[in-house]
DNA sequence: ACCTGAACACCGTTCAAGT
DNA sequence: ACCTGAACACCGTTCAAGT
């Protein structure tokens, strides 16, 4: 009952080393050895390392989806869409290079798809049509896919290269000129702040070109 | 003189290798073979593969400042963005998988980051402050990269698997009910139209938020 | 200064063979 | 049904040696 592996144990034990080795570090033969077993028994659960990869994004919108339905409904499609954007970025933040890795990756669950439902509901009840709903969910993903892809970029490369991103640094490296740049670059905060900011815009221009 | 590699051939070179055979094909030997030298060649101009992909990265980052400066001015801060976004993606468009290869890796040209002075002190001059300068960029982007994933990622799975976007393949897959995402599926379209609608939602909010 | 040949440690994947 | 041992073709990278 307890030995043998499973689709489920490869791919949170994937996960689990992709947090500590990153990307690079995720082979078949150390996930194997993660789960004491040779390389070549994972074939038998997954068909390839790509669908592996594939499973992983998966199982990272399973949460989504779990964690948003955790939340309590909104009042409306903007407190709806600033908890999506909220869970989608905690998530990904999760995992080590999460948005690079897990965005645009096919969903292989009809399920997370199918959570859009009810939310579709509400909204066009409100007065959206389904393709205003459409767009903007996707306008949010976008934002918060590329939001959180740059974040942790710069926190991976803060840890290797803390010089990078210190003020005095970034202002050598700049050169003569381009004060604005540089005043820019000193008063930019890093994380949550920043996010609830820039996701504020963007439900403005929701609310200005879809109503609300 | 016209023999021996330089860096700058290196790069190019890579990008033309990753768009032929995407970014598994990207290997060093297969590189090296196109510029007619053996592997350890290419380690006396580029330290190792990471540098390599930063200095392709900038080189498009490059190609996009030239693409924008080419760009007639706008009127103000709306034009502008609009233009840069364009840029952006079509350069990301051009190669394969190139707003998730090439968005957040480090910029290594320190004019690519500059270029964003003369924007700043336009866009200052009509009425924002630096910081608001920089949030308005960093939206934009973060749309576009978000946007062009997804759009790429699309694309290369329309290629490979055609029945996985069509119409009545995805309802099947869907399952019984969820007739507003299947609705909202059906009427989603793809490309330029869809880009400029959904730019068009994030400078609105920008105009909401920091005023325009 | 610039490049090659040979080698190293390591990949993803296949497959016959074991239980 | 599920896993292993051995093997294959291929990686990125190093380094002594060549010119």
């Amino acid at each position: 009952m307890t030995k043998g592996i499973t689709r489920e144990l490869i791919v949170t034990a994937a996960l689990e080393l992709l947090d500590d080795q990153g990307i690079d570090g995720l082979t078949v033969r150390a996930l194997a050895s993660r789960l004491d077993v040779r390389a070549p028994a994972l074939y038998w659960h997954v068909r390839n390392k790509q669908e592996l990869l594939d499973e992983m994004a998966t199982e990272v919108m399973r949460r989504v989806t779990a964690a948003f339905a955790a939340v309590q409904p909104g009042a409306g499609w903007h407190d709806d869409l600033t908890a999506y954007a909220r869970v989608l970025r905690a998530e990904y933040l999760r995992h080590r290079d999460g948005a690079r890795v897990f965005s645009g990756t096919r969903i292989t669950e009809p399920d997370v798809v199918r959570m859009k439902e009810p939310l579709f509901e509400r909204w066009t009840a409100s007065g959206w049509k389904p393709a205003d709903a459409d767009d903007a969910v996707d306008v949010v993903t976008a934002f918060v896919v590329g939001f959180v892809i740059e974040e942790q970029e710069r926190r991976q490369a803060a840890e290797t290269d803390p010089t990078r991103y210190s003020a005095a640094q970034r202002d050598a490296w700049l050169g003569e000129g381009a004060s604005l740049v540089k005043e820019a670059g000193h008063l930019q905060d890093d994380g949550d702040q920043r996010f609830e900011r820039h996701l504020d815009i963007v439900l403005a221009g929701l609310a200005a070109r879809l109503g609300g």
